[in-house]
DNA sequence: GTCCAGGGTAAGC
DNA sequence: GCTTACCATGGA
Protein backbone atom coordinates (compact mmCIF):
# COMPACT_ATOMS: atom_id res chain seq x y z
CA UNK A 1 0.00 0.00 0.00
CA UNK A 2 1.35 3.55 -0.83
CA UNK A 3 1.41 5.77 2.14
CA UNK A 4 2.40 9.58 2.77
CA UNK A 5 4.17 9.60 6.07
CA UNK A 6 5.48 13.57 7.01
CA UNK A 7 8.76 14.20 8.76
CA UNK A 8 9.77 11.01 8.03
CA UNK A 9 14.29 10.43 6.42
CA UNK A 10 14.18 6.63 6.58
CA UNK A 11 17.94 6.45 6.07
CA UNK A 12 18.44 8.77 9.19
CA UNK A 13 15.97 7.12 11.31
CA UNK A 14 16.99 3.59 10.04
CA UNK A 15 20.89 4.19 11.27
CA UNK A 16 19.68 6.25 14.17
CA UNK A 17 20.79 3.38 16.87
CA UNK A 18 16.85 2.92 18.46
CA UNK A 19 16.03 0.13 16.28
CA UNK A 20 18.87 -2.47 15.25
CA UNK A 21 16.85 -4.69 12.80
CA UNK A 22 15.77 -1.63 10.13
CA UNK A 23 18.47 -2.30 7.52
CA UNK A 24 19.31 -0.67 3.79
CA UNK A 25 18.65 -2.85 0.69
CA UNK A 26 19.43 -0.73 -1.82
CA UNK A 27 18.95 2.98 -2.07
CA UNK A 28 15.50 3.09 -2.09
CA UNK A 29 14.96 0.16 -0.20
CA UNK A 30 14.61 -0.86 3.61
CA UNK A 31 13.83 -3.94 5.60
CA UNK A 32 12.17 -4.11 9.12
CA UNK A 33 11.39 -7.06 11.18
CA UNK A 34 9.50 -6.47 13.89
CA UNK A 35 6.66 -7.75 15.58
CA UNK A 36 6.84 -11.07 14.26
CA UNK A 37 6.49 -9.36 10.56
CA UNK A 38 8.72 -8.48 8.07
CA UNK A 39 8.32 -4.86 6.03
CA UNK A 40 9.63 -3.61 2.84
CA UNK A 41 9.65 -0.01 2.42
CA UNK A 42 10.01 1.39 -1.13
CA UNK A 43 10.90 5.23 -1.00
CA UNK A 44 8.65 7.25 -3.72
CA UNK A 45 9.55 10.56 -2.97
CA UNK A 46 10.15 13.09 0.09
CA UNK A 47 7.28 11.81 1.90
CA UNK A 48 5.72 8.97 0.22
CA UNK A 49 6.49 5.24 0.79
CA UNK A 50 5.60 1.77 -0.41
CA UNK A 51 4.80 -0.66 1.60
CA UNK A 52 4.36 -3.93 0.93
CA UNK A 53 1.91 -5.09 3.90
CA UNK A 54 -2.01 -4.80 3.64
CA UNK A 55 -4.06 -2.12 5.43
CA UNK A 56 -5.03 -4.63 7.91
CA UNK A 57 -1.10 -5.08 8.84
CA UNK A 58 -0.77 -1.73 8.81
CA UNK A 59 -3.31 -0.14 11.35
CA UNK A 60 -2.56 -3.05 13.61
CA UNK A 61 1.68 -2.76 13.47
CA UNK A 62 2.99 -0.16 11.58
CA UNK A 63 1.02 2.53 12.13
CA UNK A 64 1.94 2.74 15.32
CA UNK A 65 5.75 1.28 15.37
CA UNK A 66 6.15 4.52 12.61
CA UNK A 67 4.64 6.78 15.52
CA UNK A 68 2.05 8.65 12.81
CA UNK A 69 -0.59 9.81 15.43
CA UNK A 70 2.63 12.64 16.73
CA UNK A 71 3.23 15.65 15.24
CA UNK A 72 6.94 16.58 14.98
CA UNK A 73 7.06 19.49 13.34
CA UNK A 74 4.94 21.41 16.22
CA UNK A 75 7.53 19.42 18.73
CA UNK A 76 10.43 20.86 16.69
CA UNK A 77 8.55 24.63 16.65
CA UNK A 78 8.34 24.14 20.72
CA UNK A 79 12.00 23.66 21.34
CA UNK A 80 13.79 26.55 23.41
CA UNK A 81 14.96 28.90 20.43
CA UNK A 82 17.94 30.10 22.31
CA UNK A 83 19.66 26.86 22.23
CA UNK A 84 22.14 27.62 19.66
CA UNK A 85 23.42 23.61 20.07
CA UNK A 86 19.96 22.10 20.01
CA UNK A 87 18.60 24.41 16.86
CA UNK A 88 21.79 23.49 15.18
CA UNK A 89 21.16 19.28 16.05
CA UNK A 90 17.41 19.75 14.64
CA UNK A 91 18.28 21.29 11.28
CA UNK A 92 20.66 18.49 10.80
CA UNK A 93 17.91 15.77 11.92
CA UNK A 94 14.81 16.45 9.97
CA UNK A 95 13.10 13.45 9.48
CA UNK A 96 13.89 11.73 12.33
CA UNK A 97 11.16 9.84 14.02
CA UNK A 98 11.10 8.05 17.00
CA UNK A 99 9.85 3.94 16.56
CA UNK A 100 7.28 2.65 18.85
CA UNK A 101 8.95 -0.77 19.12
CA UNK A 102 7.81 -3.97 21.04
CA UNK A 103 9.05 -3.93 24.62
CA UNK A 104 10.45 -7.61 25.31
CA UNK A 105 12.86 -6.59 21.91
CA UNK A 106 13.86 -3.39 23.01
CA UNK A 107 14.74 -4.90 26.90
CA UNK A 108 17.64 -7.17 25.19
CA UNK A 109 18.18 -5.05 22.37
CA UNK A 110 19.38 -2.43 25.13
CA UNK A 111 20.87 -5.06 27.22
CA UNK A 112 23.23 -6.21 25.20
CA UNK A 113 23.96 -2.64 24.00
CA UNK A 114 25.96 -1.81 26.72
CA UNK A 115 29.56 -1.26 26.15
CA UNK A 116 29.27 -2.54 22.19
CA UNK A 117 28.70 0.10 19.39
CA UNK A 118 25.92 -0.40 16.85
CA UNK A 119 27.07 -2.62 13.80
CA UNK A 120 28.06 -4.91 17.00
CA UNK A 121 24.77 -4.98 18.52
CA UNK A 122 22.91 -5.37 14.99
CA UNK A 123 25.32 -8.52 15.03
CA UNK A 124 24.10 -9.79 18.25
CA UNK A 125 20.58 -9.05 17.69
CA UNK A 126 20.40 -10.76 14.36
CA UNK A 127 22.50 -14.00 16.00
CA UNK A 128 20.00 -14.35 18.22
CA UNK A 129 17.12 -14.34 16.16
CA UNK A 130 18.72 -16.62 13.80
CA UNK A 131 19.61 -18.81 16.59
CA UNK A 132 16.35 -18.80 18.05
CA UNK A 133 13.72 -17.18 16.42
CA UNK A 134 10.84 -18.31 14.32
CA UNK A 135 11.84 -18.30 10.77
CA UNK A 136 9.12 -15.66 9.02
CA UNK A 137 10.15 -15.88 5.36
CA UNK A 138 13.31 -16.19 2.91
CA UNK A 139 16.14 -16.01 5.31
CA UNK A 140 14.19 -13.72 7.36
CA UNK A 141 13.67 -14.71 11.32
CA UNK A 142 11.48 -12.94 14.07
CA UNK A 143 13.22 -11.85 17.12
CA UNK A 144 13.24 -14.70 19.74
CA UNK A 145 10.65 -14.79 22.04
CA UNK A 146 11.13 -14.97 25.92
CA UNK A 147 9.99 -18.32 26.01
CA UNK A 148 12.63 -19.35 23.27
CA UNK A 149 15.69 -17.99 25.25
CA UNK A 150 14.19 -19.11 28.59
CA UNK A 151 14.37 -22.44 27.56
CA UNK A 152 17.82 -22.06 26.28
CA UNK A 153 21.54 -21.62 28.14
CA UNK A 154 24.31 -19.57 28.78
CA UNK A 155 26.20 -21.53 26.39
CA UNK A 156 24.14 -21.30 23.86
CA UNK A 157 23.58 -17.77 23.97
CA UNK A 158 27.37 -17.09 24.17
CA UNK A 159 27.22 -18.05 20.54
CA UNK A 160 25.62 -15.12 19.83
CA UNK A 161 29.15 -12.76 20.86
CA UNK A 162 27.14 -11.73 23.92
CA UNK A 163 29.92 -11.86 26.33
CA UNK A 164 29.08 -11.45 30.30
CA UNK A 165 25.56 -10.52 29.03
CA UNK A 166 24.38 -13.77 28.64
CA UNK A 167 23.64 -14.22 32.15
CA UNK A 168 21.51 -11.02 32.13
CA UNK A 169 19.62 -12.00 28.90
CA UNK A 170 18.77 -15.26 30.16
CA UNK A 171 17.82 -14.03 33.73
CA UNK A 172 15.55 -11.16 32.21
CA UNK A 173 13.84 -14.03 29.78
CA UNK A 174 13.22 -16.25 32.60
CA UNK A 175 11.43 -13.62 34.22
CA UNK A 176 9.56 -12.79 31.44
CA UNK A 177 8.15 -16.14 30.56
CA UNK A 178 7.42 -16.75 33.95
CA UNK A 179 5.22 -13.53 33.85
CA UNK A 180 7.13 -12.70 37.04
CA UNK A 181 7.22 -9.69 34.79
CA UNK A 182 4.36 -8.79 32.20
CA UNK A 183 6.17 -6.28 29.76
CA UNK A 184 1.97 -5.71 28.74
CA UNK A 185 1.26 -4.21 32.17
CA UNK A 186 4.52 -2.20 32.83
CA UNK A 187 2.23 0.42 29.53
CA UNK A 188 0.21 1.21 32.29
CA UNK A 189 2.42 2.11 34.88
CA UNK A 190 3.55 5.94 35.50
CA UNK A 191 7.13 7.08 34.45
CA UNK A 192 8.37 6.75 37.83
CA UNK A 193 6.52 3.13 38.52
CA UNK A 194 7.49 1.89 35.01
CA UNK A 195 11.36 2.95 35.63
CA UNK A 196 11.72 0.85 38.81
CA UNK A 197 9.59 -2.24 37.34
CA UNK A 198 12.83 -1.96 34.61
CA UNK A 199 15.58 -1.14 36.81
CA UNK A 200 14.63 -4.84 38.42
CA UNK A 201 15.52 -6.59 35.61
CA UNK A 202 19.73 -8.22 35.55
CA UNK A 203 21.56 -5.65 33.58
CA UNK A 204 19.08 -3.10 33.34
CA UNK A 205 20.47 0.55 34.97
CA UNK A 206 19.51 4.19 34.30
CA UNK A 207 20.70 4.24 30.92
CA UNK A 208 19.16 1.00 29.67
CA UNK A 209 15.95 1.45 31.47
CA UNK A 210 15.39 5.44 29.26
CA UNK A 211 15.81 3.66 26.16
CA UNK A 212 13.56 1.01 26.33
CA UNK A 213 10.82 3.78 27.93
CA UNK A 214 11.56 6.07 25.24
CA UNK A 215 11.82 4.04 22.40
CA UNK A 216 9.29 1.10 23.55
CA UNK A 217 6.84 2.69 25.65
CA UNK A 218 6.51 6.56 24.25
CA UNK A 219 7.81 8.04 27.06
CA UNK A 220 8.83 11.05 25.56
CA UNK A 221 10.45 12.64 28.38
CA UNK A 222 13.26 9.84 28.97
CA UNK A 223 16.59 11.49 28.10
CA UNK A 224 19.05 8.08 28.06
CA UNK A 225 22.64 9.54 28.61
CA UNK A 226 25.25 7.36 26.44
CA UNK A 227 28.74 8.61 26.19
CA UNK A 228 27.79 10.37 22.99
CA UNK A 229 25.22 12.46 25.11
CA UNK A 230 27.81 13.22 27.89
CA UNK A 231 29.62 14.50 25.66
CA UNK A 232 27.26 16.99 24.56
CA UNK A 233 26.32 17.42 28.25
CA UNK A 234 30.14 18.35 28.92
CA UNK A 235 30.30 20.71 26.00
CA UNK A 236 27.46 22.35 25.18
CA UNK A 237 25.38 22.39 28.41
CA UNK A 238 28.24 23.33 30.98
CA UNK A 239 27.84 19.63 32.29
CA UNK A 240 24.73 19.99 33.50
CA UNK A 241 21.54 17.54 32.11
CA UNK A 242 19.51 19.77 29.73
CA UNK A 243 16.98 17.04 30.61
CA UNK A 244 14.35 19.21 32.39
CA UNK A 245 14.13 22.45 30.91
CA UNK A 246 14.26 20.73 27.44
CA UNK A 247 9.92 19.80 28.65
CA UNK A 248 7.56 16.62 28.02
CA UNK A 249 9.75 15.85 24.11
CA UNK A 250 12.95 15.79 25.66
CA UNK A 251 13.61 12.61 24.67
CA UNK A 252 13.21 12.83 21.01
CA UNK A 253 15.27 16.15 21.07
CA UNK A 254 18.14 14.01 22.72
CA UNK A 255 17.62 11.52 19.37
CA UNK A 256 18.38 14.48 17.29
CA UNK A 257 21.38 15.30 19.45
CA UNK A 258 22.52 11.95 19.05
CA UNK A 259 22.57 11.60 15.79
CA UNK A 260 23.63 15.03 15.30
CA UNK A 261 26.94 14.62 17.48
CA UNK A 262 27.53 11.12 15.92
CA UNK A 263 27.00 12.48 12.42
CA UNK A 264 30.17 13.91 10.06
CA UNK A 265 28.06 17.02 9.75
CA UNK A 266 29.01 17.79 13.47
CA UNK A 267 31.73 20.67 13.24
CA UNK A 268 32.28 21.03 17.21
CA UNK A 269 31.82 24.50 16.94
CA UNK A 270 29.35 25.69 18.99
C1' DG B 1 48.07 -3.79 18.48
C1' DT B 2 45.30 -0.18 20.59
C1' DC B 3 41.20 2.18 21.54
C1' DC B 4 36.39 2.39 21.88
C1' DA B 5 31.49 1.15 22.17
C1' DG B 6 23.72 3.99 23.17
C1' DG B 7 26.78 0.61 30.80
C1' DG B 8 25.86 -2.31 34.86
C1' DT B 9 27.39 -4.37 39.05
C1' DA B 10 29.52 -4.95 43.32
C1' DA B 11 32.94 -3.74 46.41
C1' DG B 12 34.89 -0.16 48.98
C1' DC B 13 34.72 4.23 51.05
C1' DG C 1 25.44 8.79 49.15
C1' DC C 2 29.80 8.69 45.66
C1' DT C 3 34.16 6.35 43.23
C1' DT C 4 36.37 2.47 41.10
C1' DA C 5 37.70 -2.07 39.08
C1' DC C 6 35.90 -5.30 36.34
C1' DC C 7 33.22 -7.31 32.99
C1' DA C 8 33.68 -10.15 26.94
C1' DT C 9 33.50 -9.01 22.31
C1' DG C 10 34.06 -7.03 17.84
C1' DG C 11 34.44 -2.79 15.03
C1' DA C 12 37.35 1.09 13.69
Amino acid sequence: MELTIPNFDIALTANSGQCFRFQKIDEIHYSIIARQTHLMIQTLDNDRFLLDCDEKSYQEIWHDYFDMDRDYLSIMKAAPPDDAFLQEALRHTKGLRILQQEPWECLISFIISQRKNIPAIKGCVEALSRRFGEPIGDDLFAFPTPEAIAASSIEELNTCSLGYRSNYILKTARMVASRQADLDDFGRLSDPELKEALLRFPGVGIKVADCVMLFAYARTKAFPRDVWINRVIDKHYDGQSPAEYLGPHAGILQQCMFCYIRSSQYKNTY
